[in-house]
Parts: C-alpha cells; sequence; structure tokens
RNA sequence: GCCCCGUUCGUCUAGUUGGCCUAGGACGCGAGAUUUUCAUUCUCGAAAUCAGGGGUUCAAAUCCCCUACGGGGUACCA
C-alpha cells in the first residue's frame, strides 16, 4: 500500500459533471492505469445547500458512457468507505479538534453575517478583510477569549466554526508536478474555517482527512485548488502526515473558445456545443443543458479529444485510443497554461472516430433512428445506405441529413441546380431515358441500367454532367449524394422510375 | 487591491538538458486535383520577428530580471 499509487476524481454533486472535470477525471484515470494503480470516485458533499438531486446518478452514467471505470468508490464500494463525505460526517470532528489541542487550530464564534459585514466595511474602504494573524485578536475566537469565556460558549451551545491558525512569517513551499516549486508567505494566508458551525467539515478539512485515510498518493486537480493548496500542505503537516502526503499536480483549466474566463455551463449552448457529458436538466429550473451523448459524440472521441487538450505525447500523433492513451501518458507532458476548447477540433476527432464504427454497428443505431421517424427499412437498406455516406457526416445524428432521400422520395428540387441543368428538352431526353430503364430486365438490373446510361449518354453526344446531374435531381431532389449509380441500386429500379415519372410531371420547363 | 499560475500561427500544440528553428504538426482557412453533383480524400499555400523590453552567452523561443496581458484564488462553495 505504502508505494501504490492511489488517485481520486472527487466531485460534489452540484449539478452536471463538467467536461473540464471530465478530463480531470480522465487525467487521474490514465495516470493510475498506467500504473497500476487505483481510480477512485470520491462525492464530496458537504456543502448540504447545494445538494442536487440527480447528480451523483449523472456522475456515474456519464463514467460509464464514457469507458472510465472506477476501482472503488461510491456505487463500486472497497475497503476505504464509506466514499461519500456526508457519510463520514461522525470522523471529521475529532481530526478539527486535535487540531485545536495541538493549538493549531482555534474555535470562532464571529457568526457569518458579523464576517460579512466586516468585508463590506472594508470594501468601502478599498481594502479587504482577512480572518488571519493580523485580525484574529480583534475577533471572537479562542485566541482573544479569555478561557473561562471561551468555554462557557462552547457550554452553552453557541455556534462555533473551527479555524486553521496560521503562524506568522513563515514561507510554505511544496512541489507541483507540473508547475515546480512553489512558495507562499503564511502571513498572507487567512485562517480558512475547517469545521462549519452544521457539524460538517469545509472541503479543506474533508479532503486532507479523506486522502490521508484512503491511502491516496497523488493528487491531481484543476488549478483553481493551487491557491489553497499551501493551506493543505500546511495541515498535512499539522497533523503529522507528512510523510505519507500525496504528491500534487495542479491541472490548467479549460477556457472559453471565445472570450475570457474559464468555460461555463452556458458557454455551450450559447456556442452550439456541449459542456457536458451527458444531457442534463435542471430538477428545478427545468432547464436542459446539452451533452455529447446526446449530440451524437463518441465517447471515444470526447475521451481523446480532451486528453489532447493540454496533453500530447511528444509526437505528431493525434489519434489515441484509451489504451494508448493509458500507455503514453505523462504528468510531466502537461501544459501550464489553460486551453481554449475548439468546436472545429472536436467535430474532426470525432469524424475521425465515427468513420471507424463498423456500418453494422451504425446502422443499427440508425434504424432505431428510422423507426422513431416511423419509416419502414431493412436492416440490409440501411446498412448499405451507412456504408455510402458514414465518410460525409462528423456525427451519428446527421446521418438522416445525408440520406433522407433513401427513404423518402422528394417533393421538391433544388431550384438554382434546377435552372442550371434542367435545360429546355430535359423532360423529353428524361422521358426516353426512362422507358429504356423501365425496359431493362430486373435482374442485375443497376448495372445493366449504368451500361445503358453510359452508352446512351455516348451515342446521342449527350452531356454526362448535364444527364446525370438531372437524374440526381429527379432522383434526390438536389444536387447532394454519393455516386448517382450507387443511389440507382440501393433504391432499385421501381423507386427510380417511380421518381423519374413523378419529377418529369412535376418539372415544367 | 493582494496572492498564485501562465504567455510560440485564429485555435490545440512541438520545441524539455540554450546551437540541427530560415520555429514543426493538427484543426480551421485559401487554392488546385480527383469525383457526372455535394461531401470525403489528396496536393499545395497563407498563417507565430516565439507578448514587449532589458540582461547573461560566441549563440536564447529555450536561462535571469522588469513591464504588459491572460487565467485562477481571495466564502461557515467545492
Amino acid at each position: 500500500m505504502e508505494n501504490r499509487v492511489r488517485v481520486r476524481f472527487a466531485p460534489s454533486p452540484t449539478g452536471p459533471l463538467h467536461i473540464g472535470g471530465v478530463r480531470t477525471a480522465l487525467y487521474n484515470y490514465l495516470f493510475a492505469k498506467q500504473n497500476n494503480g487505483d481510480f477512485l470516485l470520491r462525492i464530496e458533499d458537504t456543502d448540504q445547500t447545494r445538494f442536487v438531486p440527480g447528480a451523483e446518478e449523472y456522475i456515474i452514467e456519464a463514467f460509464k458512457w464514457l469507458g472510465l471505470n472506477f476501482d472503488e468508490g461510491v456505487g463500486i464500494g472497497g475497503d476505504y468507505g464509506p466514499y461519500k463525505q456526508s457519510e463520514r460526517k461522525p470522523m471529521y470532528k475529532q481530526y478539527a479538534l486535535d487540531l485545536v489541542a495541538k493549538g493549531k487550530a482555534y474555535y470562532a464564534f464571529d457568526t457569518a453575517e458579523e464576517l460579512a459585514q466586516k468585508r463590506l466595511e472594508a470594501e468601502s474602504q478599498k481594502t479587504t478583510f482577512q480572518y488571519d494573524c493580523k485580525t484574529r485578536q480583534s475577533l471572537r475566537n479562542s485566541l482573544s477569549l479569555p478561557q473561562d469565556e471561551v468555554q462557557r460558549l462552547l457550554d452553552n451551545g453557541e455556534a462555533y466554526v473551527i479555524r486553521f491558525k496560521f503562524d506568522e512569517g513563515q514561507t510554505i513551499e511544496f512541489d507541483d508536478l507540473i508547475r515546480g516549486h512553489i512558495k507562499m508567505e503564511s502571513s498572507l494566508l487567512d485562517d480558512k474555517v475547517l469545521y462549519k458551525s452544521d457539524g460538517m467539515p469545509t472541503y479543506h478539512l474533508a479532503n486532507i482527512v479523506d486522502d490521508h485515510l484512503m491511502h491516496i498518493s497523488h493528487v491531481i486537480r484543476g488549478e483553481e485548488w493551487l491557491p489553497s493548496c499551501p493551506l493543505h500542505v500546511s495541515l498535512y503537516r499539522a497533523f503529522g502526515w507528512e510523510d505519507t502526503m500525496p504528491k500534487f499536480a495542479h491541472l490548467p483549466l479549460l477556457l472559453k473558445p471565445d472570450g475570457k474566463g474559464k468555460l461555463s455551463k452556458r458557454d455551450g449552448d450559447r456556442l452550439g456545443f456541449p459542456v457536458f457529458p451527458l444531457q442534463w436538466q435542471d430538477p428545478k429550473s427545468g432547464e436542459i443543458s446539452s451533452g455529447y451523448r446526446e449530440s451524437g459524440y463518441l465517447p471515444e472521441a470526447v475521451v481523446n479529444m480532451l486528453a489532447l487538450l493540454g496533453w500530447n505525447d511528444g509526437t505528431e500523433q493525434e489519434i489515441f485510443s484509451l489504451e494508448e492513451l493509458v500507455n503514453k501518458f505523462s504528468i510531466e507532458r502537461i501544459s501550464k497554461h489553460g486551453a481554449k476548447f475548439d468546436l472545429e477540433k472536436a467535430k474532426w476527432f470525432n469524424h475521425q472516430y465515427l468513420q471507424k464504427v463498423s456500418n453494422s454497428d451504425l446502422a443499427k443505431v440508425y434504424l432505431d433512428e428510422l423507426n422513431t421517424k416511423n419509416i419502414a427499412t431493412t436492416i440490409d437498406k440501411v446498412e448499405q445506405v451507412v456504408g455510402l455516406i458514414k465518410e460525409r457526416c462528423s456525427f451519428s445524428n446527421e446521418l438522416w441529413a445525408q440520406s433522407d432521400y433513401f427513404f423518402v422520395a422528394p417533393t421538391t428540387y433544388a431550384e438554382k441546380a434546377l435552372k442550371k441543368r434542367w435545360k429546355e428538352g430535359m423532360g423529353a431526353i428524361m422521358t426516353t431515358i426512362s422507358e429504356h430503364l423501365k425496359a431493362i430486365e430486373d435482374n442485375d438490373w443497376a448495372q445493366k441500367a449504368e451500361d445503358f446510361l453510359m452508352q446512351y449518354i455516348q451515342s446521342n453526344e449527350l452531356n454526362m454532367g448535364q444527364i446525370m446531374n438531372c437524374l440526381r435531381l429527379a432522383v434526390v431532389g438536389d444536387t447532394k449524394g454519393p455516386n448517382m449509380l450507387d443511389i440507382m441500386r440501393v433504391l432499385g429500379k421501381d423507386e427510380i422510375l417511380l421518381r423519374l415519372d413523378t419529377a418529369i410531371k412535376n418539372i415544367n420547363l
């Protein structure tokens, strides 16, 4: 256990899982698997006021979809449970008290309102109020109050919090696996609350106690935690756990594609790409946020794209399977600066992966979609269609737009193309062609139809583009689609003749 | 305000120990080719004086300092 790599992903269940969080989890996963270590899921629900029903289930489902499996934790179990901090509530107090006994922490009786008032006052004077070594003597706590008064308050059941006591004039130093050596002056740090008046620990206390108890070897988390890392390191030291303190790696953030700041919930639907792995409906407002899964992304593509947003293996390779990522990942090669999400690149990644999906697998997915549209067809036909149009799609949900004409005959014809191609006399030519096509025997019709067309165009000295495009217009209704002869093969004689007929009747020029 | 972290093509980035960088790749963009259409694909191209300024050195994108800009933090939120 001493040297075993154990990492954790520790989200709080306050809503859907942000894609930046997914990347953090991915990096943890890759690091754990590469080192034959453990990847745990711990739910950090110490703020009961922010609890959102369904969020925990969402998180578990999201990782299931992504194919990133936890070895231990909520939903799985393990030897170091419970893995949900609310269920660990009773064990935190003794640790906070231990720190008080050691003189590393103290009781504070100031109410949230009093402190808010202080902050307001400070703000009006363009300064900032901070609960620290300079101000704590003038506040209501066990450092400033006489001991018997403190005892009296505690005995009376007065509400209190426990705060960490930063000693003045110390330099706190630690190493970050991505950023190197980091220093901070203790006198600039505030006495953070470790234990709240509701009997719950804050993130700071809980994450140190749990990481210690769960034998976490590496803490890989977002950059937003870097400023509080000196506190965390100080806590390990105060507890006397420094020799087993995990190593830290603070990841750069995912930024908005356009403006400034980190990628947020609203950016996604504003800019037309998902910020969450799965679609999420807010239980209170009912507001829906789109997800990668529902937008037609393949989980492998999302994983690959996310892995490359802030990491690369130093070569020019960009497509990596999960297994390759596990083998090649390294914390040292993670970049230090934030990365803007690039929708176009994400599309490209998905296109790459969509091409790898077999026609039969893709056909199954597409058939389901067709069924919801009440389109009667066969898996055979769908598979043929998918084979023809797959490469023109980046997402599985583009299949319909690229192949609707295979299932529904056109009712309108692209006007511009008509003007350009369907010249005077074309109706007559098409009628002749139609008659000939009709005369061709059913057996191997498509091939014979092709032979006929080629020969017909040549012997009548017609323009190939002109004829084929008009045929396409008549059958497809537009200038899109794969090879015309492939379309004829899939649609078959009867359908082609029917569509030609309709077109000749409706297009009157 | 204060603290911490960062800064190479529009975007993601290569460049790790200074010289092979007239800075490479990918996405996107432009042009051409292929395709009877559209898309795909292929080829070519434009695109970063390495944020700016000072040093150090024979030599700096690479080391040091300053400035600017960006990001994060500054809650009884995580």
